[in-house]
DNA sequence: ATTATATATCGTAATTTTACGATGTATTAG
DNA sequence: CTAATACATCGTAAAATTACGATATATAAT
């Protein structure tokens, strides 16, 4: 019961692979991108930019709120949702420190 | 039969969601570590390194190759798999444009 | 040629994801 | 209070993922 299944990963292996999956779909790209573009924390005319159901959209929008890529602010009687700096600040952080590793070894 | 499920978005979203999804489980966060910590392209001791069987193994190695992220090159017996900077720094591209562009908007 | 080793692939069961319509909830407008 | 709007949640079907053991393949060693 204490265990769950992921636990022989180390807890940053587990919210990186969180952060990533959630970027694991062209729609949720797509949101992120909607999002940026139109320079304002806007929401959900993204129903109307995305070839996709409300329920659907509502549900790539509660995984990428999960795993901390975009907040909402409740505005009225719409939701606000814009992009969490923060999370992409620390997945940018790890890839660049990847790439700052691997520089240094020669491989293949 | 003509257009694929994802066509309704960019190319650039459906790459960058799928090097995000290969990347998007505990088990290739962790053999990307791996291949990093051992500092030259070590092979499959991964499968030692991992509560994994083999053909689960191969079969994230595989994930992880057909998004970029490595690459393999036969040596001998095995297989030797080594992180595939390229397809990294794209990604580190992607999240660094993103997060420059955040920055410049007032949000939430 | 035979055996051993390393890895890939196959078949398959269990779980998770994706997508939708229908329905629920909460706020605003009238 | 009632209706409308925006969004979330539920139920569910179809598809994809994950994991494994068994088996195939290909090279190296004998």
């Amino acid at each position: 019961m204490s265990n769950n299944k992921t636990s022989h990963f180390t807890e940053q292996q587990t919210k990186i692979a969180r952060i990533a999956k959630a970027l694991g779909h062209p729609a949720r790209v797509a949101i992120i991108e909607h999002l940026l573009k139109v320079n304002a924390c806007i929401c959900s005319d993204i129903v109307e930019e995305l070839p996709l159901a409300q329920s659907t959209i509502s549900q790539h929008l509660k995984e990428l709120k999960g795993a901390g890529l975009i907040k909402g602010s409740i505005e009225g009687t719409s939701i606000c949702y814009c992009i969490d700096e923060t999370t992409f600040a620390l997945i940018n952080q790890y890839f660049t420190t990847i790439i700052a590793t691997v520089n240094k070894q020669n491989c293949c």
